[in-house]
DNA sequence: ACCTGAACACCGTTCAAGT
DNA sequence: ACCTGAACACCGTTCAAGT
């Protein structure tokens, strides 16, 4: 449909890292990771694709770039001078996380492979140092701060993750109540001798709110953290 | 290298939708994702693309299949009658899944890919069924069971993923004391200004243990279920 | 019903050539 | 130093044709 907006803008700017950089997140954002190609790169720049490698290694290097830019900006959000307590700033700083992901739903597999693949990369510091702050203003007694932050981090990095990849298979027709509604329903229809559980539970996630859910797994977590360790704020 | 092997096999059996997935399986854990081609599964099952076809619907349709099949042998394993706690219980399921995980690196991705496009699928309710009985063994009151659940299950497949693509990294001559070690010695170097955080806990990173810290997030958020919601055991 | 294999459209990447 | 654009090898998928 709306695919060919801004066919062959005259270029006005010359080219550079950054302005590649921007356009791979629009296309990302535009059409999912199949929407990033090198042809849909040179359409949108104008340009050619020896050009682009002039100024980004490959397309590995490029989705880093995108994956670690949109990163900075959702820490930056959610980690300035926390006015609330501690445990307010580690749900602000994994709000925004999660926000970031909502957005970009193609974050969620990205930072999958990206912190793997490169623990030493800047995306991985940025999002631990965030988390860490927090931990650390909690009066987590640093022998456990390494624990504590890892258990956060995966825990928002996994079910925002989740939450992102329903939030992408709603398209233009699907609401989020038909999604829910067609997952409930899936699930009522189980085999009632081998998912007893799930059956069971189908109501509870026809009516749940992600974000909602979302910040009830930080508490389950964050509780476990003062029962486990001796604070001392 | 031993790229070649069972270059022609015979065919004996005939081909079938369960030799394919089981073909795509070996692929998958011999080269990554970027090992599964339909080249490559021609090759191996000695026939063409379009015998393929017959069986399975796209490239797709074949990954799911064989991250079905792989997590459908986990859990089994994960959740047999467990003879200790439901604690235990719960651990058991999760070490099944992150064993799972580390032994096919390739379904940490796959996972968060598909439980998000197709909850409706098999592979989510059978992770929620397993992890989701072990809830409700410990007592947790029935209108906590789909939070409690679903915390655990991010925080399971966050950290299994996240261990699964350091594991990927240990090539053949890469060994895990040398992987962690710069990794520590990465987050050292980082500007203390912008990393405080990250730089103290340096040395915490270079001495842990996957499984362990697994298993001490899990603890972290038992504990957290069991501060937060009176259990009736 | 099941399989063959040539063909098609598309992809990431390279590179000699230009300015 | 930066950009052009044709060319290459490879990919998922299709389909007329065979058995």
């Amino acid at each position: 449909m709306a695919t060919r907006t801004r066919r062959s803008q005259r270029r006005t700017e010359a080219l550079s890292r950054g302005r590649i950089i921007d356009a791979a997140v629009e296309l990302l954002d535009a059409a999912g990771e199949g929407g990033l190609t090198f042809r849909a790169l040179t359409e949108r720049l104008a340009t050619g694709p020896g050009a682009i490698y002039w100024h980004v290694a490959n397309k590995g290097e490029l989705l880093d770039a995108a994956t670690d830019a949109v990163v900075a900006r959702a820490v930056a959000i959610g980690s300035g001078e926390s006015p609330g307590s501690p445990q307010d700033g580690i749900r602000a700083v994994a709000l925004g996380l999660h926000d970031a992901i909502a957005g970009h739903p193609w974050l969620a597999t990205q930072l999958a492979t990206q912190l793997s693949r490169s623990p030493w990369g800047t995306v991985a510091p940025r999002i631990f140092e965030s988390i860490g702050r927090q931990v650390r203003a909690l009066g987590v007694p640093e022998s456990s701060w390494f624990t504590a932050t890892s258990a956060l981090m995966h825990y928002i990095l996994g079910a925002a993750g989740q939450n992102a990849a329903n939030a992408r298979t709603l398209g233009a027709d699907v609401d989020r109540a038909q999604f829910l509604d067609a997952v409930s329903t899936a699930w009522e229809g189980l085999d009632p001798d081998d998912y007893p559980f799930t059956r069971a539970v189908a109501n509870q996630a026809r009516e749940h709110d992600d974000r909602e859910q979302f910040l009830a797994g930080i508490s389950l977590i964050l509780a476990g953290i003062s029962a486990t360790h001796p604070l001392t704020p």
